[in-house]
DNA sequence: AAATCCCACAACCGCCGCCCT
DNA sequence: CAGGGCGGCGGTTGTGGGATT
């Protein structure tokens, strides 16, 4: 008997999200807390399926998010962690505070991978790429390194094979103060600061979509987002306490809603 | 100014592993 | 122990916007 798919295809929406649905989301969440992704559609008033409101709040709605490019900082970490750990984008992003899966996986896809193979490194093995190589010894070559891998992964050695990446992890990416700190934690960890030490950056240089945080204000200011106003007072916050403590409001969130109806003029802080 | 191309990234799909019954 | 449900993960696709012709 095969799996059911994860929602009822029928009638169901699909595509961009608009503002309005993200804040249905938003709302719920925060009232009610992540409970069962299956049943917050419907509990929530979306068309949409669980799954989909799963993504879209841990892709894009999560207060904790940092948003625009990633630092060259980010960049070479992402790159050190591929090269032990493949293409386990969400093992990776647990390093990255703030930065999700798919965000890294699109940055390595559309950014990385060529900078690499501009730097004459091989993206899949992080080896030099010979130049000499015809493309057809390259394409056999890359074949048989899936094939050892798959090999290796099928063998009993795997978690001995693992025990030492992770080992080789710790020693190799401790080499500074800053990483040894970003190491000690992951997404889920996100070092808890008070409302009032968070800064909100005056400009968003790194931001492509040219967006600030005064957007967020705006939203904080709005009826449905009355949630947001007591930001300072945690007590109000409920169970969400632990997030919303370390809400770094990035210049793009929640970036949909701000595009579609808002436009920024003065910046303001916290 | 319009058409086409290209790029970045949000979102979807299908599979997998874990947990519960 | 087996089967089903759910959340999570990684690969892929679709779309919107900017660049180029």
């Amino acid at each position: 008997m095969g799996r059911q798919p994860c929602c009822e295809k029928v009638g169901l929406k699909k595509g961009p999200w608009t503002a309005e649905e993200d804040k249905k989301l938003i709302n719920f969440i925060l009232t009610n807390g992540q409970c069962c992704w299956r049943a917050i559609p419907k509990l929530a008033g979306l068309l949409r399926c669980g799954k989909s409101c799963r993504l879209r709040w841990t892709n894009y709605l999560r207060p904790d998010l940092k948003r625009g490019l990633l630092s060259d900082y980010e960049e070479q970490m992402v790159i050190d962690l591929h090269a032990q750990l493949g293409n386990r984008w969400s093992k990776i992003a647990s390093h990255l505070p703030g930065r999700t899966d798919n965000e890294i996986k699109n940055h390595w896809n559309t950014h990385i991978k060529k900078k690499l193979k501009k730097m004459g490194i091989d993206p899949l093995t992080h080896k030099p790429l010979s130049t000499i190589e015809e493309p057809q010894q390259q394409l056999q070559q890359e074949q048989k390194q899936q094939e050892n891998k798959k090999e290796a992964a099928e063998t009993s050695l795997e978690s001995a094979i693992i025990e030492v990446m992770r080992e080789e992890e710790k020693s190799t990416l401790m080499f500074d103060p800053m990483e040894e700190m970003i190491h000690s934690f992951c997404t889920d960890e996100v070092p808890l600061i008070e409302a009032d030490e968070i800064l909100i950056p005056s400009s968003s240089s790194s931001c492509s979509s040219g967006l600030n945080n005064n957007n967020i204000l705006q939203e904080l200011q709005s009826p449905d987002f009355e949630w947001l106003c007591g930001f300072n007072n945690k007590s109000q916050l409920g169970l969400w306490d632990d997030d919303f403590t370390s809400w770094d409001w990035g210049p793009q969130c929640p970036r949909m809603v701000l595009d579609q109806e808002y436009s920024w003029d003065t910046n303001v802080t916290f």
